[in-house]
DNA sequence: GTGTAAGCTTGATCCAAGTCAACCGTAAAG
DNA sequence: CTTTACGGTTGACTTGGATCAAGCTTACAC
């Protein structure tokens, strides 16, 4: 369960690490594994240990446990170490909107920047580790790293049309197509992290899922039985396989 | 069709350009009057200055031209001048998802950084100006300026935070609540430009709002009646007038 | 002007998803 | 091992908004 990836060698500076402990190992986002998925990406050696002096609060939170809520004072984004977080906004009269659910590798807490306040909560949906990126070094680092910046607005970028993909969905596709489109999406960012693309656990309840599509928990419950009755997946409460990738992508073009 | 741009001359300049034409000062960030809403937000004459510089390409759209479409490749944001944009996104199957309507001193075009390439379409509502600024130009610059770095920043963020209020909507109203969500925001931005708070033309056909409200346009059309029979608007074709913002509000609000 | 097309309104009907309700499965607490 | 609570499933019924259809208004082309 390692995390020592011994990279290339520019000095002795590497190698030297190799001889400290695991655990120090661990805070860098030099030895990082998600490296190439999250802020660090493209980023030269030299470049990387930069980035490291900058990212050196690291945090673990017990499932239920938020990251952030809703109003207080933005001075840091996340980046997800390890784990499973969701994103939520929460009306006055109680309503919810799940905005995102976000896995290893992935930033948190980019919707603070725009106000200097926190616009949802953060809740681990699982055990998790992430790392505090406070937001003004890294301004100031990606004034002196091009590389830096261009990626960071990259991952802005991302998210703005992830979010068109949200709204594409919540506004134009029925229930079960939203629910394909939503099981494809984990599918292909779990691959991406190297698990199975086509067997996994969902770490958010019916009820989550509901509220991220736009639907009540019943009708993510028959469309996953639905499924199950189609033979495109197997279900058994939370844990998923998928048997049919082709026949969930048809489900979403079937229509006009 | 002009588009000089003589810009100062770093002394004596701001006298100077005073002397030349209505046209050629005009193409300035540091004269445009929406400055304080757009991209020069809080920057010094100097820094205005040098943003000039980089605003050098100016364009003007007629009602229904396309500023850039999904899928050309991505090389500069722009910043609305006059006029009104919608984007939007197309699906294969030729479903529409209306992203965003944009007016004076928004940006456009945010969503192609991530992959450069444009992952959606913006389309002028009414004859436009936009003012086009070159991303990497505009990279450099704000490594060197603090303050329009983190404006830029900001900008974005504000972009996910309004997308996270879109997918609210979608997600959890129902229609009179969105459609009287969608009235209150553009009023509200009708006033941070100085125009007024309770009569506007809209600028987009029922199905347009329909489809960024995830509606159908008779559905619209219903609630437009709907609002006008109970006094809260009046609405004629396209020209609108609120009669009532606390009962938009109330609206709102008035569930479980 | 007059004709035509695009956009808007309104009515009648239909259906996908919501609501309400009962029950089941699993996991943690005692 | 039993209890309890939470989450999930399934069924019966309701409903908000979609769909289909007709007529109206406005703006522009000729």
């Amino acid at each position: 369960m390692t995390w020592i990836k011994l990279t290339r060698v520019p000095d002795a500076s590497l190698t030297a690490t190799k001889t400290i402990s695991l655990s120090v190992i661990k805070t860098a986002c030099s030895n990082c594994n998600l490296r190439e998925l999250c802020l660090p990406f493209g980023l030269s050696i030299e470049e990387l240990e930069r980035l490291d002096d900058l990212v050196s609060t690291r945090r673990r939170l017990k499932r239920g446990e938020h990251l952030y809520r809703s109003g207080v004072p933005f001075d840091a984004i996340y980046a997800i170490r390890s784990g499973f977080f969701k994103t939520d906004v929460l009306l006055e009269d109680g309503r919810e909107q799940v905005t995102g659910f976000q896995m290893a590798g992935e930033l948190l807490g980019l919707d603070g920047i725009s106000s200097e306040h926190h616009t949802c909560n953060a809740v681990a949906l699982e055990d998790s580790e992430i790392c505090a990126i406070p937001f003004s070094r890294l301004e100031s680092l990606s004034r002196e790293i091009h590389t830096l910046q261009h990626h960071f607005h990259k991952v802005m970028s991302r998210e703005i049309v992830r979010d068109h993909g949200v709204m594409m969905l919540l506004g134009t596709m029925r229930a079960e197509e939203r629910l394909a489109a939503f099981l494809l999406n984990l599918s292909q960012r779990f691959t991406a992290r190297g698990f199975s693309h086509a067997e996994f656990y969902l770490r958010m309840t019916r009820e989550e899922i509901g509220s991220y599509l736009g639907l009540k928990l019943e009708t993510v419950s028959r469309a996953f039985s639905r499924f199950q009755e189609e033979g495109f997946i197997a279900v058994q409460q939370k844990h998923i396989r998928i048997l049919d990738v082709a026949g969930l992508k048809a489900l979403m073009n079937h229509r006009a």
